[in-house]
DNA sequence: TCAAATCATGCAATCGATTACACAAACGTA
DNA sequence: TACGTTTGTGTAATCGATTGCATGATTTGA
């Protein structure tokens, strides 16, 4: 049988009150050396577990916290999720994930399932910038439960967020693709709407700009973050009457499309074209042919989120902090785009 | 103000008692149809919301259920997830995800984790089949905690499963091999202590004996479920006296491996060596050449999972359940395989 | 030696929802 | 008219831990 012994079996034993218990285990100075110990002792011998449930009604903190992502199979949100949990759990916060699959009605029910669970915050990475999850993240900042934004955010005023910073990202890939001799330089782009994908885009224009190339419209072509539409898109591409000769994408899976649809076509990667990825998701290093990329830091992005969320937790003055957490890129080189090592 | 509206804020408003208002919410047939209507509009006005942790604490239900697995960044867990999650929201779950890393004690910190988060039950996919989790398990259904196990399970009675059928993938892989002419196939098997992959081994042994083929020792090596292993483990292969001109990989990211250190050695693939992997990973299918491989159908899995995990919680007879389903596994026949194709 | 201060502990309310039991009102029947 | 039923609600206990306030015991100081 299961019974499970509560404060009050322990007051019963020792002939105590529950209170006394209660506070003895939380080692409350009032009470004496000897209570503290006898107690604790007992507990032992009894198998006291708290009961979490009874804690949170009481002090209105599940003990849980949401986090919310696009999806979790993969590197990138694995890793993140990974940090997360890394530094909450030895907070007594359980790490409860949802999945949007890029669906904004989805996102919604998210946010409320863990808002009626009774959450004690929520960090999320965005599916998109529209009116309808506007609403629904004001609606959690009016209950006051803190939410944090890692990676793909929206600007809220007195809202934290984690990010990597997008626009130095696409500079320096686009950069290196300059400098490894490439003159007309595509890019994959995300939903132009999530600051993300923007922002990689302005590093890639600005890029050009600052070497002299000329920005071009037809260049710039949108990709989910798949193979399949990579290797699509990438087949337009090839059909402009000057197509390019390097890709920088916002994504290592719709680069790995259009790696598959450039060999395809018999075009030599890195001689012929160069393609630099986004993510680095581990198959872009164990590809025969490596894909080059941007690592986003992940595990470390999800620690920093963790620990903002409880900074402002801990936070027990009366005011709002805003924190903006920025990592740095950090570029892989690899075959996809190494001229020089040939 | 975040003013949480409770029954009695509606009792209140309305001069009637909070149990009535619970009751009219409950929608007890003991309530007049006019009081619920006016309990129910008020507290839609109200915008009421049940505190669940009120009612965890009474009922004893947390209404959270956690699922353990060895990571998540995988297509197979994540699928699996995904398919645990989609029957259990309709059911007011919510899904509490812990990642062992293959790690034995993590998976104990794990279980003990999620009893203190008083969940209304387990489903895990073990590390291995050491006896110290033997005992945190057994301590788990002790506290008439139900507990499933999906895909890798331990044999203990009275707990439920949902797994494939591991032996016919192995004999169906293997046969398929031999059928493209293979005659020295080579097993990369996993931990040989967890029965899904005994069970690969035993099947690749019954199609080797069933098509007139002798088992040779040497031919089976073990290796993790990564891409480095798959290559070092490789590259031991093709040392042999007589190295061996087919790979059945227990792991789809050590086939992946085994073909990356194949085509370094400038061995043709399908035509002088073929290749099947395990478990159906997208990039299987979008390498360039593609791997064959065995799917479980892992979203299968999880909705199996979950609905045994329902009907044990509905089953309110004095008896206990155990389910073992056992679902069907399909070779997936791709390029690196296919000799029949070229 | 006695009042005041200190210490250790108990009492009871609280968090919010549910539910066994009690009870009043309305109704039907003899 | 009187009494048993049914119907609709209210009262109060419960789930388990915490905590403000009260209280009794002990120590300190004058």
């Amino acid at each position: 049988m299961s019974e499970k012994t509560t404060i009050y079996d322990i007051a019963k034993e020792l002939n105590i009150s529950a209170a006394t218990v209660s506070r003895a285990l939380n080692n409350n100075p009032k009470i004496s050396e000897s209570t503290i110990k006898l107690v604790m002792d007992t507990a032992a011998k009894m198998n006291y577990k708290q009961n979490r449930l009874a804690l949170a009604l009481r002090s209105g903190k599940s003990g849980n916290i949401g986090v919310i992502v696009p999806r979790i199979n993969t590197n990138f949100f694995g890793s993140v999720i990974r940090g997360i949990e890394e530094e909450l759990h030895p907070n007594k916060y359980n790490v409860i994930i949802c999945q949007t699959h890029e669906d904004e009605s989805r996102e919604i029910e998210n946010i409320n399932t863990l808002l009626d669970a009774q959450v004690d915050g929520i960090m999320i990475s965005i599916t998109n910038e529209s009116k309808k999850n506007e609403k629904i993240i004001h609606r959690v900042l009016e209950k006051n439960v803190p939410l944090i934004f890692f990676d793909r955010k929206k600007n809220i005023d007195g809202v934290s967020s984690i990010t990597i910073d997008d626009f130095k990202a696409g500079y320096i890939a686009t950069k290196h693709l300059i400098d490894q001799g490439c003159k007309k330089i595509a890019h994959l782009c995300g939903d132009q709407s999530l600051e993300i994908y923007e922002n990689r885009f302005k590093g890639y224009q600005k890029a050009l700009l600052d070497n002299g190339i000329t920005f071009d419209e037809t260049y710039v072509i949108q990709s989910k973050s798949n193979i399949e539409d990579g290797i699509s898109v990438t087949n337009k591409l090839l059909q402009l009457k000057t197509p390019p000769d390097a890709i920088f994408s916002a994504s290592d899976f719709a680069a790995l499309g259009a790696i598959q649809e450039l060999k395809a076509q018999g075009i030599q990667i890195p001689e012929d074209f160069c393609v630099v990825g986004f993510g680095n998701e581990p198959f872009t290093k164990f590809m025969e042919l490596s894909i080059s990329t941007i690592d986003q830091s992940p595990l470390e992005m999800g620690k920093m989120t963790a620990k903002v969320f409880l900074e402002q937790m801990n936070n027990t003055e009366d005011f709002k902090m805003e924190k903006k957490i920025v990592l740095n890129p950090i570029l892989h080189i690899r075959k996809s785009s190494s001229r020089n090592n040939i």
